[in-house]
DNA sequence: ATTAATTTTTAGCCTAGACTAAAAATTAAT
DNA sequence: ATTAATTTTTAGTCTAGGCTAAAAATTAAT
């Protein structure tokens, strides 16, 4: 069966909220990812469920089919190889790319993202840490902290971002982390919960909660 | 202002069929090659020409403005640049990138188009040989001739093809018709206008007048 | 246990971009 | 110059995917 881009966008939203939890994802909060309205959300969920994507039960929320996952797999795939494509062979950095893999994460070719992938030597994760399912649909839990998890005084290694927006990702570039960087937790100020972090022989750096609970690590 | 997909591709089409002629063009011509009915072309015309891409008086034909023929050949330039790509770094072969291509040349961003072409080292022409119009919107006159206009005995180069169906490329490919062959027109048959040509050392081989039409060459 | 607030769904409307059938204009043939 | 054939346009309909406003269901607060 042939997916609309508007579906595939809802597919995705959906498996991002599905992942956090068990529980049925809310109408409300697909319509917030989706800048849609919620009567809009509630018609497109009677249509993905009718198509057998979604397990639906009107004001009960929804949960993807083993279906609904692979489908939202393979553009998650798709996006996060455009990404390392584009960061890798087009000399992007990490905070452009993720409009441009909006795009063309719907661009439909069996054959297309295989022969990229192999160009790309493939890749376990994209720029900004995020596991790169295989075409079977398979992705490593890869368990990682949150930084704002980290105790005091121990070091971690950055391994990855909880949130792609530009804003983010540059506020990040201009503190000097990237991914791989090590970080030593030297201060947690009980007030506010924000960081101060030791990144090799720099300077301590302090880092909002907000931006600590947005990095992920591995201790 | 902002092009949408049907837009984007009423345009170019409207540009293949200008191209050609200096006669206005007709409703019916592009509905053929859209495939879609003359009362749905009808009124896309109208909205084209509302917004300013096409000169359009009814029962009297369209014309593209200079504005829409630049939106043209944008999409053209990025089409050409993604083919170019796939056959390169993909490893494609030419009769199999059209397609793909014609979803690619959608995505919308100054900066990745510009990027792409200099990562392909700025590749004047894509694979069926045609040219890649420049960011600027200019597009290189290259003057070829079909085979089917050359004289008996001469020799040409072959440099391009007026058709990029799979079938006719596969065709080419099975006789050993690719960029750059020498050619030599050893007999040219007067009831059906085929012709025999010898590539290099080869036995000569016949193809119709049909296949030599839409074959490009330089003598 | 009611009542109030919140969430979700339904009903009805809109736009883009297709379609068919019928009307109008153009072109070709007597 | 009429008439016939062809092309193009208009009028009206449909679907996907949005929207608002109102109704219904669920959840929270008395
Ligand atoms: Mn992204
Ligand atoms: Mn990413
Ligand atoms: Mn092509
Ligand atoms: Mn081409």
């Amino acid at each position: 069966m042939t997916t609309s881009l508007a579906e595939e966008n809802y597919l995705k939203i959906i498996y991002r909220l599905c992942e956090g939890t068990k529980e049925d994802i809310s109408t409300n909060s697909i319509a917030e990812l989706t800048n849609n309205k919620a009567a809009s959300v509630t018609d497109m969920l009677q249509k993905l469920a009718e198509k057998g994507w979604v397990t639906y039960q009107k004001y009960q929320g929804v949960r993807l089919t083993k279906i609904g996952q692979n489908i939202a797999l393979s553009i998650i795939r798709k996006h996060r190889l455009w990404e390392v494509f584009l960061v890798e062979k087009l000399g992007y950095n990490w905070d452009e790319v993720h409009e441009i893999a909006e795009q063309l994460e719907h661009i439909e070719s069996e054959t297309l993202i295989n022969k990229l992938d192999s160009f790309l030597d493939f890749p376990k994760i994209d720029p900004h840490g995020d596991p790169i399912p295989s075409q079977e649909g398979e992705i490593p839990e890869l368990g990682y902290l949150h930084l704002s998890e980290v105790k005091l005084n121990e070091t971690c290694t950055l391994m990855g971002v909880a949130k792609d927006s530009a804003v983010f990702l540059q506020l990040l570039t201009k503190l000097n982390l990237s991914l791989g960087a090590r970080l030593e937790v030297v201060e947690i100020n009980t007030f506010d919960r924000s960081v101060s972090l030791k990144i090799a022989e720099q300077e301590p750096i302090f880092i909002s909660h907000e931006v600590a609970k947005n990095i992920l690590v591995k201790v």
